[in-house]
RNA sequence: GCGCCCGUAGCUCAGUUGGAUAGAGUACCUGGCUUCGAACCAGGUGGUCGGGAGUUCGAGUCUCUCCGGGCGCGCCA
């Protein structure tokens, strides 16, 4: 419809410029955009008042000359000059009746778009350390991932999702240590267990496995162990030493196999932890990427090498650098340490260029708002290899902040203390959660009310779309006791008989799906989508309140069903692209 | 100090490339269940869009400046 339109307006500027009213010394760009109110019709443009300039004559006047030279078309009902000079679409009330025909026909189909440039995307994202449970940060990280993943795919891409395993750095050292220490706790033996360790009562777990499989086979009596330096003071700065001096006295002391036991024994707990619940949240993923995998299959020193090749390295200080700030970076950047290991920063330029060369358009990167910094350091990255950085992108997501009985509750990985998602998905259920995360922008800070999502749940926007849909669920399922059955076809057939302002703007807004899908989609905003299902949920439920759908009228009683039950089609579509269920009944 | 993000109703927030009278939810007030589910609906109160200046037919949106808040600035990951 709105091709439609814009092609009526586009042959009258056409015409225009043919009888030198409008100069034709450029390009119409062709502007038109949905009404807020019906006031206005459905389909408003600003084209006059963008033109004026180029026709020497008022707006209006020149809105006026637009409308004269619109061909006719069927589907519009009239064109009207409004305010300082819009021209307003009122559609005839078929052409609004077309898109139930359209739903009933493509059913869950409807609102998948074909993209106008369909791509390749890979979409990262959580890829928190597996160092620990998931916290309600990376909730957010998740919600809003897994739910624009769907929808770029409802818009016509292709996307795979992706993990990014940091199985390979210093604090997995940590971890696998810290949960050596347990173990021999647990074993009898005493050791001072560290500050700045991982304090949480999942290390405990993860110990126990271990002694059930190897008993006291890693047992090392306490002295032994702290033999190296004890923290002097009460630096931070000793104490970190202090604990990469236990990683090394537990890599002498277990030797590599048995140190390896606690580490995979630590990484395949964590990861399959996180694992199963992403996947009770509805996030699934296509693939785990193992950071020490880049350095294994050797795609790590390819792009180095690439880097090099390109001649953006060189070496200080026993050091290798990235002279990232001749890309529009802040600095220079290590890649490798005087000592001759990797950065990480290495290994997140040669994870962007195996994206690419796995083959895909665009690599998209979900990250907390806290990695801003990222973003000229990675297209500084891009650019060293010879690759386009606009196939790379970041988007950034906010922080959730959680507030329980109205104050902020504190977090921290290392000490432990931390809401876990899992709790919050046991307090506030898998959907509100869903719901509750993805409804705000994410460029936006949300503040996540506990108090407010668990003892009021009925406030939560997401029961109130949801309720719609169970509505129309069971309308139908009233039909049935009835001993009455929805005829779709003589339903189509009367359509016509729909023309209540209610049933009009439920049109309307059911025809507004794809537009949705499409706006979320480019402007990576999941959010939008929210909004739209609420307001599709605020007509569906404005309209149950007026009238009846189960009327004694045959013809009217179809058509009202093909209406509501489109409506609970989009309804339903919409909420599983969010990851949010649509229940029959509530 | 430098850089990025944010500031809209009492509270939590929408507002698409600059468009018409700045919108929702919540809270508060009034009304609606013998009619398909009242987890709903209809109506009302509530705003110098942080302050100021600029750009133009038009600014919550763009530019500058100031104020207030968040986050970054490692041979950590």
């Amino acid at each position: 419809m709105k091709e439609h339109i814009e092609e009526l307006l586009a042959q009258s500027v056409l015409h225009l410029q043919r009888e030198g009213v409008l100069s034709s010394d450029f390009e119409p760009d062709i502007q038109l955009e949905r009404t807020k109110s019906s006031g206005h019709g459905e389909y408003a443009s600003n084209m006059a008042m963008v033109l004026a300039r180029y026709a020497s004559k008022p707006p209006r006047d020149l809105a006026q000359d637009i409308i004269d030279r619109l061909p006719h078309s069927r589907q519009v009902d009239r064109v009207e000059i409004a305010g300082p000079g819009f021209i307003n679409f009122f559609l005839r009330h078929c052409a609004l009746r077309g898109v139930i025909k359209d739903v009933m026909l493509e059913r869950e189909k409807y609102g998948q778009l074909i993209a106008e440039q369909s791509e390749r995307i890979t979409c990262e994202f959580v890829s928190a350390n597996p160092t620990g449970p998931l916290h309600v940060g990376h909730g957010r990280g998740a919600a809003y991932g897994a739910s624009l993943s769907r929808i770029l795919q409802a818009a016509g891409h292709e996307v795979q999702r992706e993990y990014y395993v940091n199985d390979n750095g210093r604090q997995m050292d940590i971890l696998a240590t810290c949960v050596w220490l347990r173990y021999l706790e647990l074993c009898g033996e005493k050791t001072s267990f560290p500050d700045n360790g991982y304090q949480g009562e999942y290390i405990y777990d993860i110990a126990r496995k271990v002694r059930a499989e190897y008993g006291d086979k890693w047992r090392f009596g306490g002295r032994e162990v702290e033999s190296t330096l004890q923290p002097s003071g009460s630096e931070g700065g000793d104490w970190e030493k202090y604990i990469d001096a236990l990683v090394d006295q537990a890599r002498v002391l277990l030797g590599g196999k048995g140190y390896d036991i606690f580490f995979d024994c630590a990484l395949d707990t964590i990861l399959a932890d996180i694992e199963d619940d992403l996947g009770d949240f509805g996030v699934r993923y296509e693939n785990w990427f193992s950071e020490q995998q880049l350095e294994d299959s050797g795609a790590l020193e390819h792009a180095i090498e690439r880097l090099r090749e390109n001649g953006h390295l060189y070496v200080k200080n026993g050091a290798t650098w990235f002279r990232a700030s001749a890309l529009g970076d802040e600095k220079d950047r290590v890649v490798i340490r005087e000592n001759g290991k990797t950065t990480y920063f290495a290994s997140d330029i040669a994870y962007f260029l195996n994206k690419l060369e796995r083959g895909y358009d665009r690599a998209i990167y979900v990250l907390g708002a806290d990695h801003h910094g990222y973003i000229a350091r990675l297209r500084a990255a891009a650019q060293g290899l010879g690759e386009d950085p606009d196939k790379l992108e970041i988007l950034l997501v906010q922080f959730a902040v959680l507030f329980r009985s109205g104050t902020k509750v504190q977090m921290s990985t290392r000490s432990g203390q931390f809401i876990t998602l899992r709790e919050l998905r046991e307090e506030v259920g898998d959907d509100a959660a869903r719901f509750f995360y993805i409804m705000r922008s994410h460029e936006q800070h949300l503040d996540f009310d506990m108090d407010l999502a668990t003892s009021k749940t009925n406030e939560n926007p997401v029961y109130y779309i949801q309720y719609a849909y169970a509505r129309i669920c069971s309308v139908m399922r009233n039909l049935h006791e009835r001993d009455l059955h929805h005829n779709e076809a003589i339903g189509e057939a009367a359509l016509n008989l729909l023309r209540e302002d209610h049933e009009l703007a439920l049109m309307n807004s059911v025809s507004r799906y794809p537009e949705s899908i499409e706006a979320s989609a480019r402007l990576r905003s999941p959010h939008l989508l929210a909004h739209y299902l609420h307001s599709l949920a605020t007509d569906l439920h404005a309209y149950y309140n007026a009238h009846q759908f189960i009327v004694d009228d045959e013809n009217m009683r179809n058509a009202r069903l093909n209406l509501v039950l489109a409506t609970s089609i989009v309804l339903k579509s919409g909420l599983a692209l969010l990851g949010v269920s649509a229940p029959e009944q509530m």
